[in-house]
RNA sequence: GCUCAAGUGGCGGAAUUGGUAGACGCGCUGGAUUCAAAAUCCAGUUCUUUCGGGAGUGUGGGUUCGAUUCCCACCUUGAGUACCA
């Protein structure tokens, strides 16, 4: 009987379908074991060979659990929502859950035929809503909560309503945004519900904010940072802006001391913990408060005169809308300017200035008076003047407004009232409107992790954004600063990050009071101080930060030595533990740790700082601007979002007509047009009806893709239930995944949220354990090896002599170009002919060399005639004449894999045929020496643009799923990266040709109830033993072997013994289980193997009685010995020296010592 | 720059409480079988050699009777992160 892997491995996964052999049981007296992979994401290009590597680890686990005894869930579903269906309708128009359906089909077909031991009567779809109903419960659970930083919990929200009411925020320490500020219970009880609500989002676990986002607008979408490449978006690349926008966020950071602490309690790989820290980023430290001072006036000037800059924090903007007003005047104002300039009416008058955020037409600052000029479109907006007046007039400003009318008609009487309300207000001196005494209230606060080096600080810095920099900043510096602001942003964050090594800032003019010394040190803004981090300002401490170092030597601001013999004349010394520090008052001769200790407990004396950490995680975006994904369940009442009651989910997709973003720039939901909620029926209604009083609009943003892969490993536990999202019996049986095999790429993504919504759901008492999973493991990426041929693009005549550069690959001409030719043909070269430095290698020149015309003659003679073939009649002269030397220029072209052979080798006319090189039809190939094309191969991922990718299908027909399987086990280890090759898997395929023959002869089966041998049992139990092991540590690639050596020892030693080879089949058989299934029915047994026991391992079949002794001198191994294993150390020892083949290796010198590990080796020193 | 991981034959890789480096497989060489090919089987395959041996796990040191394994410095590659105060 031969073989026939095709028709048993349909056979046996025809059979595991129908008797759903592998359905887990939600109660059962066994142990459980739940072991899970990242579910696939079914974009179009279906499966490649890189994908199944995880499932097939996984899958030999599972399989290898249920050997073990145990109750295994396995499940499987679908990642269904994502942007790749979403393009694809929008180039159609074919509904998105139609393209997903079927490419879930292709998958589904694709994950069967390799045999996989899933519990299918689970599987989910995250575009199921029947399953985002329950995604969507838990986004109204987050937001119906809170987070109690005391308790380091999340609480009802209701509870926090309670007790605002009673005794309003001060003993609140939540989780919440910086802008909420305290209040009473009096006020909270004061305010309106729209009020109070607004102040409860700024609490809830997911909230409204407007946030900063990467807005591709031709993709009408926003974009995630590593969606961006070089500015411009990854797929099209198309222009990238920043753009605030109103979206939903999850306050994960309330989570980051315990995301971290957490990472301790599980196994999960070093390297993604490890990420996951620094995603996290905590670092401890101290804020400090420093006071800011004001300005020492120079004596230059305009030095008496530092009030008139009144601006707000917008005035970098608003002062050239400001300018321009000046220069176009409206015929009225410039009339009244007349009148006003120049001190006219004795005091000075300011035309189209800036107060806070206003440019006001006239103002006197030294009296304080505002004179508006009214056109008619100042009639619309009586209310926004009015509300602009109060807010100036708060300010110790009066207002008064003529209209155009009045000025153009009876100046002069405009002109006495102006002079009547300036006898009547008191001369302001210019120093109160920017106040030139110690202390101007402004506090600059800073974060630092070294609060030791504090007596270090010689200056501070601001980030060009920090709010007060537009308030501090002196008149002389004024200009400076704000054309450096303005500077700054307009640079893309992507800039500012990339060019690290320009030292830029401006010095504000004003200076700080340092806590300690009240000395003052001066204000600086700089670029390298990021608005985002920490307080968007730091102290700078030159001599113990690079940074601050750098930006002190270039703009020689002085670096205070503050440590005790280090010289810093050379850069900053940054070493924490070995420092003493020194010039630093209080703590001089402290080191680091002490240090630190003493300066948080005096600023905490003098109230200006306090300990304090500091994390780098931010929340997380919760909305996209795209279609295919979970509608959120909510709707607006007066721009304040509410749920729908859970009890109403799911709120299902609506139907639209384009999945673009709308012509206003609404997200595709915006096209749809039943759309609204209505609250008396409960129900999605059509936007028609909208009356904002029982029917309302819904939200037009969908759950970003990481939403539906946060929940789904706990509903895997009771996929089917309808009434809760998990039964209480099924999680507390499940607990939690056992192990979780995925790729390490979600790092700092998926498996942080997913680790954030599971703490938020053990805070509510729905899940157990506050880990969603125990341990998890990476696997590697199967890369691809693309494939690539040359065309020639120009071909270039000089005279020059050529040299070969010094790196051996560049070939350089001098001299003087003639001519530059494009071949009218296409002219394709092979891998080596195209390449200069392997065409000079095997030429034998050395690099650096320089050579004559003649070599490379030699190499372009192999293609002249090629290129007298593609060339016009009058250029041919070129090539046919010695005088003129030519060279060419390439530029590569992917030749897809599937036409390359292993030796790689493509046929020139398959290559022409191929539909991807409809332009080279007409080529001339260029061919190695030999006569052969050979491709340029270089790693890379799998991807359908780079034609590298290799599909599993193909290899299942031609070796079947059991060798695909080993295969891929066998190319190493799991979490490695790899490029696919399928030279290897010929030797997996014929050891499974062995196996089967070990069973199987012409005459069927051959296994016999004879006694097994001893080496037969040694065999046997070596490999349960290895292969246990091996398992265990998910060191797959290595029990293939063992399966090798143990399959080629049975065939040795002849063994038909059932007792040796019913065991083996079951160890083999989560490798290759349709092999296995086959031999174990042949075999007689009417259960599917899949739950027959592991077999036990006994010692005593391994146990020797004597050792092959490696006889070594000065520990290098000359010989071996074999010597009874109960031989004492000094009969050991004897008995080789007294070896003829010890005294040869001595040559009569006398050994000085003799090393002898019994059971181990023996090392003779001489 | 920082953090982590890894460097072993022609190739994928094996071996680490320090103890025979190169398991297993691919490829290659030779042989058997065959009219022939495929398939299968057997032998060999780190390099070097005057056939005694010698060298050898990225480089240079160190610890040790003994180092691929431990320590120090460096080089290279890959991944992550990035002016994080």
């Amino acid at each position: 009987m031969k073989y026939n892997f095709n028709d048993i491995e349909a056979k046996w996964q025809k059979y595991w379908a129908e008797n759903q052999t592998f359905k887990a049981e939600n109660h059962s007296e066994k142990p459980k074991y739940y072991v899970l992979d990242m579910f696939p994401y079914p974009s179009g290009a279906g499966l490649h060979v890189g994908h199944p590597l995880g499932y097939i680890a996984s899958d030999i686990y599972a399989r290898y659990k249920r050997h073990k005894g145990f109750n295994v869930l396995h499940p499987q579903g679908y990642d269904s929502f994502g942007l790749p269906a979403e393009q694809y309708a929008i180039q159609t128009g074919q509904h998105p859950a139609i393209t997903t359906a079927e490419n879930i089909k292709t998958y589904r077909r694709q994950l069967d035929q390799i045999g996989f031991s899933f519990d299918w009567s689970r599987e989910v779809r995250t575009s199921d809503p029947n399953y985002y109903k329950w995604t969507q419960w838990i986004f109204i659970q987050l937001f119906e909560s809170w987070y109690c930083k005391e308790h380091e919990k999340a609480f009802p929200i209701s509870e926090l309503v309670k007790l605002f009411a009673e005794e309003g925020n001060a003993n609140v320490n939540a989780a919440c945004d910086a802008t909420a500020q305290e209040f009473t219970a009096e006020q909270w009880n004061s305010w309106s519900s729209e009020e109070q609500q607004e102040l409860l989002l700024k609490y809830r676990l997911t909230y409204l904010a407007e946030t900063e986002v990467n807005w591709c607008p031709a993709l009408g979408t926003v974009l995630a940072n590593d969606e961006i490449v070089n500015g411009v978006s990854e797929r099209g690349g198309h222009p990238v802006i920043r753009k605030k926008m109103t979206q939903w966020s999850m306050r994960i950071s309330a989570y980051a001391e315990r995301l971290l602490q957490g990472l301790d309690t599980i196994d999960w790989t070093d390297s993604l913990k490890e990420s996951q820290r620094n995603w996290i980023g905590k670092s401890v430290g101290a804020s400090v408060t420093f006071k800011v001072l004001s300005p020492a006036l120079s004596e230059g000037k305009g030095a008496k005169t530092p009030g008139y800059m009144t601006g707000g924090n917008n005035s970098h903007l608003l002062i050239e809308r400001a300018k321009e007003m000046r220069a176009n005047p409206t015929q009225a104002e410039a009339a009244l300017w007349q009148s006003l300039k120049g001190k006219k009416l004795d005091v000075k008058f300011r035309q189209q200035h800036l107060i806070e955020d206003y440019i006001l037409d006239f103002v006197c600052l030294s009296k304080q008076l505002i004179i508006e000029v009214d056109g008619k479109i100042h009639e619309s907006q009586i209310e926004e003047d009015a509300k602009r007046t109060e807010i100036l007039e708060n300010n110790g400003y009066k207002v008064i407004r003529f209209k155009n009318k009045e000025v153009l008609g009876d100046i002069d009487s405009v002109l006495n009232t102006i002079s009547e309300e300036l006898a009547q207000r008191e001369s302001v001196n210019s120093e109160q409107v920017l106040p030139s005494g110690k202390d101007l209230g402004w506090e600059i606060e800073v974060f630092t992790t070294r609060p030791d080096t504090i007596f270090g600080a010689s200056f501070m810095t601001l980030a060009p954004e920090h709010d007060l920099v537009s308030q501090i900043t002196t008149p002389e510096q004024k200009e400076a600063v704000e054309d450096y602001v303005l500077a700054t942003s307009k640079r893309s964050e992507r800039d500012r990050m990339a060019d690290v090594k320009t030292i830029s800032g401006v010095f504000t003019g004003a200076y700080a009071e340092h806590p300690f010394t009240k000395e003052p040190i001066p204000i600086w803004i700089g670029d390298y101080v990021l608005a985002g981090y920490g307080t968007g300002a730091v102290m700078s401490v030159p001599c113990g930060d690079q940074r601050d170092y750098d930006f002190a030597k270039h703009f020689n601001i002085p670096i205070p030595n503050i440590f005790e013999g280090v010289d810093i004349s050379e850069e900053a010394f940054a070493d924490k533990d070995n420092t003493v520090i020194a010039n630093s008052d209080f703590l001089n001769g402290l080191k680091y740790k002490k240090a630190v200790k003493r300066a948080i407990f005096e600023l905490e004396k003098l109230g200006q700082g306090e300990g304090k950490t500091n994390y780098r995680l931010r929340d997380a975006v919760f909305s996209r601007q795209r279609y295919w994904g979970e509608p959120f369940p909510v709707y607006y009442v007066n721009g304040m979002p509410q749920m729908i009651d859970a009890k109403h989910l799911p709120i299902t997709l609506p139907e639209v007509e384009k999945y673009l973003p709308t012509e206003t720039g609404e997200p595709p939901l915006g096209n749809a047009t039943v759309w609204a909620w209505n609250t008396d029926t409960n129900d999605v209604v059509s936007n028609d009806l909208i009356d904002n009083e029982t029917i309302f609009p819904l939200e037009l943003n969908t759950m970003p893709g990481w939403a539906g892969s946060s929940q789904y490993f706990n509903r895997y536990m009771d996929p089917h239930n309808e009434d809760e999202i998990f039964s209480k019996e099924a999680i507390d049986y499940w607990q939690q995944v056992d192990l979780y095999i995925g790729g390490s790429e979600h790092a700092t993504g998926h498996l942080l949220y997913a680790r954030f919504w599971q703490k938020f759901m053990f805070d509510l008492g729905l899940v157990p354990v506050d880990e969603f999973s125990k341990k998890l493991i990476n696997q590697g990426m199967i890369l691809g090896t693309s494939a690539f041929a040359f065309r020639i693009d120009n071909i270039i005549i000089d005279k020059s002599e050529i040299i070969l550069g010094k790196d051996g690959k560049e070939v350089r001409t001098i001299g003087e170009q003639v001519t530059e030719i494009k071949p009218a043909r296409p002219i394709i070269l092979s891998y080596y002919i195209a390449d200069t430095a392997v065409f000079l290698k095997n030429s034998g020149i050395n690099s650096g060399d320089s050579i004559d015309s003649s070599i490379l003659d030699k190499r372009f003679n192999i293609i002249k005639n090629s290129i007298l073939e593609s060339v016009a009649e009058s250029e041919k002269e070129y090539f046919n004449s010695k005088e003129y030397h030519y060279s060419y220029i390439t530029s590569p072209i992917q030749v897809d894999v599937n036409i390359v052979n292993a030796s790689d080798e493509i046929n020139v006319s398959e290559f022409k045929n191929h539909p991807l090189n409809k332009d080279y039809k007409e080529a001339i190939f260029v061919t190695e020496t030999d006569g052969n094309f050979k491709v340029k191969r270089e790693v890379e991922k799998m991807s359908k643009s780079k034609y590298n990718v290799v599909n599993p299908d193909q290899i299942v027909a031609d070796y079947g799923a059991d060798s695909l399987r080993l295969y891929e086990m066998f190319l190493g280890p799991l979490e490695q990266y790899k490029p696919w090759n399928t030279a290897g898997i010929t030797g997996v395929h014929s050891f499974l040709k062995k196996l089967w023959k070990l069973y199987v002869d012409d005459n069927g089966l051959k296994v016999t109830d004879s006694e097994p041998t001893k080496d037969n049992l040694k065999t046997l139990h070596k490999t349960i033993k290895k292969v246990e092991e091996d398992i265990e540590n998910f060191s797959f690639n290595t029990s293939v072997s063992t399966f090798m050596i143990a399959v080629n020892e049975l065939t040795v030693q002849k063994c038909a013994s059932k007792a040796i080879l019913e065991p083996l089949i079951i160890l083999i058989s989560p490798y290759a289980p349709h092999i296995a299934e086959e031999l174990w029915e042949m075999l007689g047994n009417n259960e599917s193997i899949s739950t027959a026991p592991f077999p036990k391992f006994d010692e005593s079949h391994l146990v020797e009685s004597s050792k092959n002794y490696p006889i070594s001198f000065n520990g290098k191994m000359r010989f071996t010995m074999e010597l009874p294993l109960d031989m004492s150390k000094e009969d050991i020892e004897a008995a080789v020296m007294a070896n003829e083949k010890t005294q040869e290796q001595l040559q009569g010198r006398e050994p000085k010592k003799v090393i002898v590990v019994p059971g181990k080796i023996v090392n003779i020193v001489g």
